[in-house]
DNA sequence: ACCCAGGGTAACT
DNA sequence: AGTTACCATGGG
């Protein structure tokens, strides 16, 4: 299989966009990053002017990884619309970042396994739901869907030690499968009708919410708050949030947590 | 031993 | 409607 190389996108980064909380299944090799997505191994790597997605042919590219790194979104004209101070800071300081379309169910799961937890946790917890669930694929194992964790119980992810989230997974599981949560529908409908459709799982409230409709369905005007962002909105936007993020709120919103995030290291 | 981590639930006022 | 203890686990 041959290599497949692009031009570099004006606003991309591989370690802000793959490590910047808001994927957890990237693993950064010398100069490159590796990760199964949609159920496809890939190994990439960026130049200063280029994208190198290794043994991967145009199919693949056109269908997987050109939508994952959604590489049709003019970022440069979103962030450059971003004039209130703190976001030009934000934006300046961590251009590159971009919202990866990833899939829905690993989304939702992922950000069900979020709560109360840290990222380094949060990293091993999936990691070893997706080797012991997950098919073997080369180089990896790829995100067991809901049908194949819907029939488990609890007991069954105790070596996950997901905790108190194990009951969360299998209730999403369960209601992702029979469709009680119907993914097609909030594809389809505004961002309102997914924030009703999600919450009908055990474990899941707003934040979480938010996450699953911000990374696994592309509805940019979620806004995901947790305990960063409510620090910036504390001390930076007690009166609410500026203007200019309107209909992109998502974006602002991970640019912004990543900014905060890095304050206190 | 104590605190916190990309929260949510249930049981309280 | 708005607080608060508790939830499993692991790292600092």
């Amino acid at each position: 299989m041959g290599d497949y190389r692009i031009k570099k996108p004006d606003v991309f980064s591989l370690p802000l966009c793959l490590d910047c909380g808001q994927a957890f299944r990237w693993e950064k090799r010398e100069n490159a990053f590796c990760g199964v997505a949609f159920g496809k191994f890939l190994k990439i790597e960026e130049t200063d002017s280029e994208l190198i997605f290794y043994g991967t042919e145009k199919e693949d590219f056109d269908k997987i990884w050109k939508p994952y790194f959604d590489l049709d979104v003019n970022y440069s004209e979103i962030i450059g619309a971003y004039d209130e101070e703190n976001l030009v800071k934000a934006v300046t300081e961590y251009r590159g970042i971009r919202i990866l379309r990833q899939e829905p169910w690993e989304a939702l799961c992922s950000f069900i396994i979020s709560q109360n937890n840290n990222i380094p946790r949060i990293k091993g917890i999936i990691s070893r739901l997706c080797e012991n669930f997950g098919d073997a694929v080369d180089g990896g194992f790829t995100f067991p869907d809901a049908e194949r964790l819907a029939d488990l119980t609890p007991d069954d992810l105790a070596p996950l030690r997901a905790g108190f989230r194990a009951k969360y997974i299998i209730d999403a599981a369960q209601k992702v499968a029979e469709q009680t949560v119907n993914f097609k529908k909030i594809d389809e409908n505004p961002i309102e009708f997914g924030r009703e459709e999600l919450i009908k799982v055990k474990g899941v409230g707003a934040k979480v919410a938010e996450c699953t409709l911000l990374y696994g369905f592309h509805k940019l005007s979620a806004f995901p708050i947790d305990v960063w962002v409510k620090r910036i909105i504390a001390e930076m936007y007690p009166n609410g949030l500026p203007a200019c993020i309107k209909g992109t709120e998502g974006i602002a919103q991970q640019y912004l947590f990543h900014y905060r995030r890095n304050l206190d290291k």
